[in-house]
DNA sequence: TCTGGGGTCCTGGGTCGA
DNA sequence: TCTGTCGACCCAGGACCC
């Protein structure tokens, strides 16, 4: 079978690649410092200086490219070092995307906020995240990808899952010969580089992935999971957080060889049943879950922190203008990737950073800028507005592709009108006061 | 002067009809 | 008629990911 004969939605399962008599092989592939990589191609001046990516506040390429005396357009790589902007001269709220690394020489990372990371370096310059020109460097190093390796799954946009198993070449070396040509592929037609890790499943996959950065290819077996994965930290399982990290840390297990000593019943105990039992599978390098290529999105949203905080009542204008932009983005983007929704939801974030959030789900789909727009209104009346916000956000969930709504059924109908009889809190608009 | 934006998944409480 | 159970669904919040 050839990569282009092979034609599958789905990889096998571990029992199918078996009996095939090939052993199951997936690879996780990560570009290297992506966001950062993509800016320097266009700013190579920047190489070897410390840059941070982020913020995006404000309009660093409208500025750059102006040039000294006023309209001209520049070009990107004749711009002076001294004229791109610094992390000191930096205003507004922000956080980084993404640091070189002569930057996180000096401690800055990723999710760090600006104003602490221009005290740590503030010579580092600073440019804007361009997601134009991240998202088609993504959709450039996918699409060299699938012509090699058909079934691949997008997670992000800079790492992909991709299924070896019945790929020509993918079982060479353990994976490291179509891990090799991958790599060398995307860098003939990007000039950017990544990290591959091969290995019996995902889970794995994403561990050895990490191995070997950047540019780096890691191979992993399954007897490999006492010597390479067991002396690992528990934070390196995708999908233990800092929370379970600090959970598992207290009951005295940092490693995953720890976590894989424990008593499956004794994790359910601490963590819950689903929980405890996906613990212990995941400490044990056990994971089933197929390469999925294609995938319906669950909800769409938009949401924006304001400049400074804003005060229901006092900036009520403001607000609304904000809230009924977010909603016309959220209904363009349903138009845009031919969706409808039947439930919409807002987020707030209050000064304090308190996130409350409220759905309404209605009788029928709407992709509506102006009955989201309504719909959102309605849950603004459920949550205390007498604190100041930082953030507003719209979201719809339930989705459908447009032209496939199914028609309600008695049972939802009824549902929907009981949740909707449910005593409400709300907000009286000019005192802020709950009622 | 901390802490963005866009997502997914899970949990637990609640209601309703069968 | 009353009560308990169960599945489906809704909703809010939290954890986690890139």
């Amino acid at each position: 079978m050839t990569a282009t004969e092979f034609d599958s939605s789905e990889t096998q399962t571990p029992a199918q690649a078996a009996s095939s008599g090939k052993r199951r092989r997936i690879a996780h592939l990560d570009m290297d410092a992506f966001f950062a990589s993509v800016e320097l191609l266009r700013y190579p001046q920047l190489k070897g200086l410390p840059v941070v990516i982020g913020g995006g506040r404000r309009k660093v390429d409208e500025l750059l490219l102006r040039g000294p005396d006023g309209t001209a357009e520049r070009e990107r790589r004749f711009i002076p070092v001294e004229d791109f902007p610094l992390l000191k001269d930096y205003v507004g709220r922000g956080v980084i995307t993404t640091a070189t690394y002569p930057a996180r020489q000096f401690g800055v990372g990723s999710a760090m906020g600006m104003m602490k990371a221009a005290k740590l370096c503030p010579q580092a310059i600073v440019l804007p995240v361009d997601f134009d020109e991240v998202r088609r460097f993504s959709r450039l190093f996918k699409s060299t990808i699938t012509e090699i390796a058909p079934v691949m799954q997008d997670r992000g946009v800079d790492e992909v899952y991709i299924d070896f198993t019945d790929v020509p070449g993918g079982q060479r070396e353990g994976g490291r010969v179509l891990a090799r040509l991958i790599q060398k592929s995307i860098f003939e037609r990007t000039g950017l580089t990544c990290s591959i890790g091969v290995a019996p499943n995902r889970l794995l996959a994403k561990m050895a992935s990490e191995f070997n950065k950047p540019n780096g290819i890691s191979i992993v077996y399954e007897e490999d999971l006492q010597s390479k994965i067991w002396p690992l930290n528990v934070r390196k399982i995708n999908g233990i957080g800092p929370k379970a990290g600090e959970k598992l840390a207290r009951l005295g297990i940092e490693t995953i060889g720890q976590l894989a000593a424990q008593d499956e019943q004794w994790l359910m105990g601490h963590f819950g049943k689903s929980t405890g039992a996906w613990m212990h599978r995941v400490a044990w390098g056990r994971d089933d879950s197929p390469v999925v290529t294609e995938s319906e999105p669950v909800s769409m949203s938009r949401e924006t922190t304001f400049d400074r905080d804003l005060h229901a009542v006092r900036d009520r204008a403001e607000l609304g203008a904000i809230f009924t932009d977010l909603c016309m983005r959220v209904a363009e983007d349903l138009q845009r990737k031919g969706y409808v929704a039947r439930t919409i939801g807002i987020k707030l974030r209050y000064d304090d950073f308190k996130i409350a959030t409220r759905d309404h789900t209605a009788y029928s789909y709407t992709a509506d800028g102006a009955t989201i727009r309504q719909l959102a209104g309605q849950c603004l009346k459920r949550v205390p507005l007498d604190k100041r916000l930082r953030l507003l956000g719209v979201r719809a969930s339930t989705l459908v592709r447009r032209g496939e709504e199914p028609e309600p059924d008695p049972q939802t109908r009824a549902v929907a009108a009981s949740s909707r009889r449910r005593p409400q809190v709300g907000v009286d608009k000019d005192t802020g006061q709950l009622f």
